[in-house]
DNA sequence: TTTGCGCTGTCATATTTATGTCATGTTGGG
DNA sequence: CCCAACATGACATAAATATGACAGCGCAAA
C-alpha cells in the first residue's frame, strides 16, 4: 500500500462581506476549524482575491454595496477559470426566492442569516466534501496518458510517470484546460499562483521538464508551441 | 496621413413596448446617441423584426398584452439564431423577482423604471461593449476555414493550419472586416499597428504568404487583389 | 546536525522560425 | 504591345523558443 499520510493542506476560504463585524466572526469561527481566510469588502476586491489566491470556496454575502454579491456570483460563474469555485452565499433575506435565485446561478449552498458558527462550519465542510469528491472524481484520459488526481498519479501506457510538483500541476492545468493557448504570464498566474515574480521564461523550462517526461512515446506533441502566443495543450495531434 | 476616415456603423436597437409614449422617449434618447432605432408593439411584431433586421441589441419591456416580454426573452434565447442577440429589459416592478427571473432567463441587463435617457444610453453602450468582447472570442466559421481565436488556431477542414503571428494577424483582420477594400498603408495601420515604416510591399509578401497557408484545398481566392486599390478578403468565391 | 538528493529558477547558448527587402518573373488594361 | 502593378522565390537578419548546465534551497534520512 501507499503512505496516505498525506497531510491535508489547509482549504482557503475566502470571505466577500461589506461589513467588518462579520467578517471578524466568521473569520474567527473559520480560522478555529483549521482553515486559512482571506477576507475582502466589496466585489471589486474579492474578484482579485479569488484570482490571486484560488480559494477553495468563497462565502458571499447577498447584499453589498455596489456589485451585489448576485452579480459577482454570476460573473465568476461566466468565467470559465473561476467557475468551478465552489460559492456559499450569506443573506439576510430569509425569502425563498433569494435562495432559489441564488442556486440557480450557481451558488452551491444557502446560509440564512443568522446562523450559528458551528452551522457555517458544518455547511462548509459539506460543500468542500461534496466539490472535492466532484474535483477528483474521475481520472484524466487523454490517448494513452491517465492523469489520476487522487492517486496524485501520472503514467502512460501503464508507465507510472514521475513529474516534479510543478509539472504536475502544469499538466493538471493544461488538462483542464485544453484547445486554448494561454501566454506565460497567464500560465504563471494559474499554476505558481497570483504573485510571484519569475521570469517568463521560466515557463519555457517547465514546459520542456513536462515534454521530457510525457514523451515517452510519441506523446509529445500533446503540448504544443504557439509563436508569439504562448503554449496550448491539444489532444489532437498537428501532424497528418 | 492615412484616410483614417472609417465610419462607426450604427447599431441597431430594437424597442419592444406597448406603449406608444415609451417608445417614442427611447427612441428620441437612442437616437440622440447615434443608434439606429427599431420599434415594435407587441412580441409578435418584436419577432419578426428580430428575425428580419437583425438587430444588434434589443429593449425589452417586461409587461405587455398578450405575450409578455419574458415569454419573448425565453423565445428567443432558446433559438440559437436569435440567442446571442443581446437583451436588456425594461421594467416598472422594482421587486428583486422580476430582475432575478430576467437574469435566469438570459437576458443581458435590467433596467428599472423610471430610469434617466442618460443611464439607458450608459447601460445599453456597456452590454454592446461587453458583447463586443465575448464575440471576439467566438471562432470565425467561413466555408471549411475555421479561425478560433482562443485557441489560437486556424483549420481548413479539419487541418490545422500553420501560420506566422504576422499572418495570423492579417487573417483575422480579413475575416473581421470581409467584402471591403483595404490599401496597403491601411492593412499596415491595421495589422502591424500605427507606427511602422515598412515598405508597402511587404504586404504583398505576406498576402502571398497567407494564401499559400491558407490555399490547402481550394480556398485560395478567398483573399482577391483589387488592381491599383489594395486587398479584399470575400467569402463570395468570384470565380467563373 | 550533517549529508545527500530532488526541485527550482536563471543563464548562456543553440536552434528554430518569422520578417522585411530585393531581384526577377507575370499579369492585366489601355 | 507596353507599362505599371502585382506575384513569387530567395535571403540575410532579427526574434522567439529550446536546451543543457548550474547553483541555491528545502527536506528527509542518517
Amino acid at each position: 500500500m501507499n503512505d496516505k499520510v498525506e497531510i491535508m493542506p489547509k482549504h482557503r476560504i475566502l470571505i466577500v462581506d461589506d461589513e467588518a463585524a462579520i467578517r471578524d466572526m466568521l473569520s474567527i469561527a473559520l480560522d478555529a476549524a483549521g482553515f486559512n481566510v482571506l477576507e475582502a469588502a466589496n466585489a471589486q476586491q474579492a474578484h482579485a482575491s479569488i484570482i490571486d489566491n484560488q480559494p477553495d470556496l468563497v462565502l458571499l454575502d447577498w447584499m453589498m454595496p455596489g456589485t451585489t454579491g448576485l452579480e459577482l456570483l454570476r460573473r465568476l460563474k461566466r468565467d470559465e477559470l473561476t467557475a468551478k469555485i465552489p460559492i456559499i452565499m450569506l443573506t439576510a433575506k430569509a425569502e425563498e426566492d433569494s435562495k432559489i435565485a441564488g442556486l440557480d446561478a450557481g451558488a452551491d449552498d444557502y446560509i440564512p442569516k443568522p446562523f450559528s458558527p458551528r452551522e457555517l462550519i458544518s455547511r462548509v465542510n459539506a460543500v468542500l466534501r461534496r466539490v472535492g469528491r466532484e474535483a477528483l472524481k474521475e481520472p484524466i484520459t487523454i490517448g494513452e496518458l491517465i492523469f489520476d488526481p487522487l492517486g496524485h498519479r501520472v503514467s502512460i501506457a501503464g508507465e507510472s510517470i514521475n513529474l516534479g510538483p510543478t509539472e504536475y500541476r502544469l499538466l493538471q492545468f493544461f488538462l483542464t484546460h485544453q484547445e486554448r493557448v494561454y501566454s506565460r504570464g497567464q500560465i504563471l498566474d494559474y499554476v505558481w499562483g497570483g504573485n510571484v515574480y519569475l521570469d517568463e521564461r521560466t515557463v519555457d523550462v517547465h514546459i520542456r521538464r513536462l515534454r521530457k517526461a510525457i514523451s515517452v512515446a510519441g506523446h509529445e506533441n500533446y503540448v504544443q508551441t504557439v509563436r508569439g502566443a504562448g503554449y496550448r495543450f491539444s489532444a489532437q495531434m498537428s501532424n497528418a
